[in-house]
DNA sequence: GTCTATACTTCGATAGAC
DNA sequence: GTCTATCGAAGTATAGAC
């Protein structure tokens, strides 16, 4: 059943690419790499093999690989998103595990080259793209935030942490996160990194380390 | 003699504003409003009320209006530089009120429309353009964090804090400000904002009170 | 589904008259 | 220093043959 989606020709020949797959990758591999604007259909046409003519057979236009790339990302994204329902049980397990295992859960959303490159994407076309910079906003910002919020509220109800402000809390966590992906899709994507996400998930877990070590009620 | 650099007919006519000036001013305008690539010379040239032919008069390409603007940013940014030798002096007053002089310097360096606007044009282009980006490595992230390295380094030496690894707390402290500039700049320009300064000076005290609150060292 | 050919647009930049 | 006129390059997209 699976081999369908590849290939729907009867004959069942050698299992060739699809074409239209072929477009999306080649387009996530450039529009990462040199930003929307300056790929153009030709371009894509000619990693892909054909000419640019015939892209418009797959794709209604150059926007609309974007769109398709962006829904890609979404889905992705809504995957592997947090179980909700484990939440609380998790967070009885103390404050540092939940930390460990929400900054995982998050940098494992990057856990394929090909999210690699469309996180690299979203962020250096977060501006000139209002459809990317709305969802940039809402999914990646402003969920996660009252995301975060809702989770020190919980702690703090529990009398894990000390009362601060459960929002002030919410932006101390997580603008950090914000800030190593500007960090790294933005300023230092052709650097040598070995790998990004061992990185970024140390770093995270030290900055969580640090804001607990600030608001963590004292076992008694 | 100022008067001198904007009129140098010898008659001294009505004080007409220089077209190269007027040049940059429109540039600076359109460029942090839709992006250097989306405007064409043409358009810079209509706004200014001039052939896009007779823009090439004053600069020698478009790139070249570019540069004069991040140049025109490098000066005013290396001007409202802090004095060094006062850091001192300052940090004796408390940890509290260096981190308050502080944010408000860092601040003021938007301190007019024009440079808002630029930094508005830094923050959306940093990555189409290396120079941009190599700039915004350098002197926006890498000298501040190394500033503030050795600024949390005597504040420990002096027992005003506890003995944090002084580049974490550095990290802890300024990876919020270029959070702040993302937000402000990239994700909500086009928002209402009556002051945005007053809003993220708030904003940026509100964490380094948090921050405070958990490395200084109590009074005895 | 891919090709050739081409329409149409916009861009950055230059030449030369005034 | 500004204008008109124009060039060449590059872009998106479409029509129609195969």
């Amino acid at each position: 059943m699976k081999n369908n989606i590849k290939n729907s020709s009867k004959s069942g020949n050698e299992p060739k690419k699809n074409t239209k797959q072929k477009i999306f990758d080649v387009s996530v591999d450039l529009f990462a790499e040199k930003g929307f604007d300056a790929v153009s259909v030709r371009e894509i046409g000619r990693e892909v093999g054909i000419r640019e003519s015939s892209i418009y057979n797959h794709y209604q236009n150059k926007e609309a690989i974007l769109d398709a790339i962006i829904d890609y990302f979404k889905d992705e994204l809504t995957q592997s998103g947090p179980p909700e329902e484990e939440t609380e049980s998790l967070i009885d397990q103390g404050p540092e595990v939940f930390f460990e295992v929400g900054a995982r859960m998050y940098i494992e959303r990057i856990n394929t080259p090909k999210m690699e490159k469309i996180w690299r994407l979203v962020s250096i076309e977060t501006y000139h793209n209002e459809k990317i910079r709305e969802f940039f906003k809402k999914t990646l910002l402003e969920e996660p935030i009252d995301g975060w919020e809702n989770i020190f509220t919980i702690m703090i109800k529990k009398g894990l942490i000390k009362p601060f402000n459960p929002r002030t809390l919410a932006y101390e966590y997580f603008s950090f996160a914000i800030f190593l992906f500007f960090e790294y899709f933005v300023l230092k994507y052709d650097e040598d990194f070995d790998s990004f996400m061992d990185l970024a998930l140390k770093k995270m877990n030290d900055h969580a380390e640090f804001l607990l070590k600030a608001i963590k009620v004292e076992e008694v």
